[in-house]
DNA sequence: TGAATGCATCATAGCGCTACGATGATCGGC
DNA sequence: GCCGATCATCGTAGCGCTATGATGCATTCA
């Protein structure tokens, strides 16, 4: 047997893997046309007549054909998906934002791939690895820390990506977000207008939450800069929980005796101690003031209700969907802003 | 110009779209090696000699290779993502499981491409058609109910899916949950063991929460047949919020002025109504007893501390994900059940 | 020693789609 | 009436990878 012959039987004997499923070849014939037009029909509807049209979109609905997005992916060179590392999802921050933002970008037809880090930063370039294997139509990464790695990975990609949930540095591409040294001054600020002079910082996990222990020293540099006697930053290296709270008001009290005003890391740790002082009969805002961060569902219908910075996840998410899509749309005006202030508010509620 | 001619010139005149990223052809060249032995390497690193095994991993580092799933998962009909479909992110209960299986499945190479639904049945249709565009591993829905479209779809895909967060119905394929029935009753009994007879079950959203539904349902058939001497099943049309649970509270009050025990169909809701108690000076448990239902963040530490019934999401996202992992590596032993009870916990506290 | 077996490696044909440029048909403008 | 422009449509070559079966070589058994 020459290698011809044997050529000619690898031809014959080679069992193509079956796949029956419908493809748009399928529905181009159907429909009387080639697969580029129902190709065209499906991106840009506008582009063939209206006849054609009507016609390919009988044969879909006839057919049940299912674009494959895999094929197209490929074809194209870029899927339509878009990957999104936070870290981690039972954060109710993150979660409000990954919320709205696949909501906008599912308006758009474009899936959201989810990851998150644990807050690590191997791990976040582990997830950003296997995030560009998909060849995304744009990366979102929380906060601006990240391994060398991963900005050499998504610098080489070339894919848009969006840094969102913190400023003040210097993004990879585009940022969306807020400064938290602002919000943890803002929180000091209010404090010492209320006539507060002996504060606390209440903060979990701030050896990994970067963007925590910033908003602490915003906190504690206002705090110098005012006439605040005496303020401290208290860690608690477990998750932020409400149980977290309470524990961090018991050590604040310790290391503070005379405590009347305390910021804290989030809302969650506030509620922990708005019940700590509760429990030991301490009147608040009276005795002491509590100011959180988040602005989550209870905050303002809590006792007391809770003085906190809402740093809007919400808007968040809506102006990083809108620098995607203004990525993708090809154009990227350079008139237009990469960086997007999202900026703070305090709501001022009964516990200050 | 004849047909032929102009073929020719189609030929030569075709500018191929760039792509210069490195593939595996590149690192194959590298490594001495066919492409063929490359693939092999990456899928079943086994399979080939630890020379050539060395060989190409070096080759892989130098070059910086990152494989391209998309173009993987074309040829392999089948792509290494999971697909899961949930209500709402925001919802604490989901997105702790989906955390949880997103951390499994990740463990094992698969991704997870996240969308919610907004409690609408067309939503999620829609949904699954994009998802199934994917041509995931795997689909991953929330509840037993959903439209006969996407039955058809996901039955026809011949897609494994799993429906979690709810038993008693006939699942399209397999079921990770527990009877929200029987969590009704559950709540029912406790109260009713505690000497409770004027009963109210809050619940929000109920009008499209299906399965907050069920548990109303299961507690007042408890309630009924218990001698609760009345009981009333309240909804309120938004969402589950700590204010709806106080709008709640107000109007149970106002239905059964003698009230003495309440079940919540979510914990935020029971903080809402504990609160609302605090405002008009109702003593807990001692006038009021409440169940809640989610054993939230801040279940343990409020004041007082909250008895609630825990589903357990965590424990949910890993059953999924080892149904779904077995039913990936291929041999679905029918021994082993599709059908997986995850239970639920009461857990009293001092609120009952 | 020759046939049978096992093992590592390889060549190649698609997977289903999109991008590219080509092809006719239609339409004005001079 | 001819030429270029415009428009809808088409043909086809990949996108980068994996599945399939083939190949060549070393090992084992009769």
């Amino acid at each position: 047997m020459d290698a011809d012959s044997s050529r000619l039987q690898t031809r014959s004997t080679r069992k193509r893997r079956k796949m029956q499923r419908v493809t748009m070849m399928d529905v181009a014939k159907l429909a009387q046309v080639s697969p580029s037009t129902v190709s065209l029909y499906l991106r840009k509807p506008a582009a063939v007549s209206p006849a054609a049209g009507q016609e390919i979109a009988r044969a879909i609905s006839a057919l049940g054909y299912v674009p494959n997005l895999v094929a197209g992916g490929l074809a194209a060179a870029s899927s339509k998906v878009v990957s999104i590392i936070v870290p981690s999802i039972r954060n109710a921050f993150f979660a409000e934002t990954v919320s709205t933002l696949q909501s906008e970008l599912a308006a758009e037809g474009l899936q959201v791939l989810l990851g998150h880090s644990e807050y690590g930063e191997d791990q976040e370039e582990a997830l950003v690895r296997t995030a560009l294997s998909w060849a995304p139509a744009a990366v979102v990464l929380t906060g601006l820390a990240h391994s060398a790695g991963t900005r050499k990975l998504l610098r080489a990609s070339g894919v848009p990506v969006v840094e969102m949930w913190e400023l003040g540095g210097t993004p990879i591409d585009m940022a969306v977000g807020f400064s938290h040294p602002q919000v943890g001054a803002s929180a000091a600020r209010h404090l010492l207008s209320k006539g507060r002079r002996a504060l606390a910082f209440l903060g979990a996990r701030m050896q990994e939450d970067h963007r925590a222990e910033t908003r602490a020293s915003g906190f504690a540099e206002t705090a110098r800069l005012g006439d605040g006697l005496s303020h401290e930053i208290i860690n608690h290296p477990g998750a932020a929980t409400v149980e977290a709270g309470a524990l961090l008001l018991t050590r604040a009290l310790e290391r503070i005796p005379n405590l009347d005003g305390i910021a804290c890391s989030n809302d969650l740790i506030a509620l922990g101690a708005l019940f700590e002082c509760q429990r030991r009969g301490i009147a608040v805002p009276d005795a002491i003031a509590v100011v959180g961060f988040g602005d989550l569902d209870f905050s303002a219908s809590c006792i007391p209700s809770l003085t906190t910075i809402r740093p809007s996840g919400d808007l968040i998410g809506r102006e990083v969907a809108r620098l995607i899509l203004g990525s993708i749309q090809g154009d990227r005006p350079e008139g237009t802003s990469r960086i997007i202030d999202t900026g703070h508010v305090l709501i001022e509620r009964r516990s200050t």
